[in-house]
DNA sequence: ATGTCACAGTCCCTGTGA
């Protein structure tokens, strides 16, 4: 089973290029952030017709998150229960796993009240996690917007100061961890960067100037059925790409 | 720091967010 995590950046301008990437992967659950359109606008029907049962939690101009699965769509909730305007996180039940797709805040500055929403937002995630059962089967997908620690920023020395580098956002993707969460990627690769977002501006693809700020975190047994974690960087070139690109956690068969 | 992209409204340019 494929398990997939990808910022489209709008669902709205991107379905080209979903389109494609859902026809030639063969992936069986996708968390999608930033859909950028209501629910109304939400493509129900062309991905019934690719094989996927889909919810989504859409706002309209801003963020927006969505669960495609081929493998059952079951329990589906949307954000956290409390009065958050902003549309940010949707769980579901998948092929026996717990999935959430969220979309961290971004921070803005260290000294913006949006980085306080930003922390404050993970707190409540963690709180969401650390209440689960323990023999769920969980993957926590989506866009941080923290890169956790220095190998995953292409130049640490130019985020000296900024958000997504900084302790406390740090601390907060390690107090998730501490509810029993491995961080895939980073387990499975723990040497090679895998950058995930790379800025629109400068030639920064090209340039290899990315951050690694989109995570899979799952329960310990389900890290034990890992085969392969991978950045699809393909999805991030050509014609109107998004400035995420997905990436892949494959799972062996449960015996 | 900034060589871009997407959105909505002020609607073919501008302000905002990332």
């Amino acid at each position: 089973m494929k398990v997939a995590t990808w910022n489209v950046n709008s669902l709205t301008a991107r379905w080209p290029r979903v389109d494609e990437w859902l026809r030639t992967r063969d992936v069986d659950i996708v968390l999608v952030q930033e859909t950028k359109q209501t629910d109304a606008k939400f493509p129900f029907d062309a991905l019934r017709d690719l094989g996927y049962d889909a919810a989504h939690y859409g706002q309209g101009q801003w963020n927006g998150v969505a669960i495609f699965s081929r493998v059952g769509l079951e329990d589906v909730t949307r954000g956290f229960g409390d009065d958050d305007p902003e549309a940010r996180v949707i769980g579901a039940r998948c092929g026996g796993l717990q999935v959430y797709s969220c979309y961290v805040p971004n921070g803005r500055a260290l000294d913006d009240p949006h980085y306080q929403y930003k922390l404050s937002w993970l707190e409540k995630l963690r709180e969401r996690l650390a209440a689960r059962p323990s023999d769920q089967r969980i993957v926590v997908g989506g866009d941080f917007n923290v890169a956790p620690t220095d190998l995953d920023v292409y130049d640490p020395e130019a985020f000296v100061g900024a958000t997504h580098v900084s302790e406390p956002e740090r601390g907060a993707i390690r107090a998730l961890l501490a509810t029993g969460l491995v961080d895939a990627a980073r387990q499975h690769n723990p040497d090679d960067p895998c950058y995930s977002w790379w800025d629109y501006r400068n030639g920064s693809f090209r340039r290899g100037w990315g951050l690694r700020i989109d995570l899979l975190l799952v329960d310990d047994v389900t890290a034990g059925r890992v085969i392969d974690v991978h950045v699809d960087r393909e999805a991030r070139k050509g014609e109107k790409p998004s400035d995420h690109a997905p990436v892949v956690v494959e799972l062996r068969d449960e015996i």
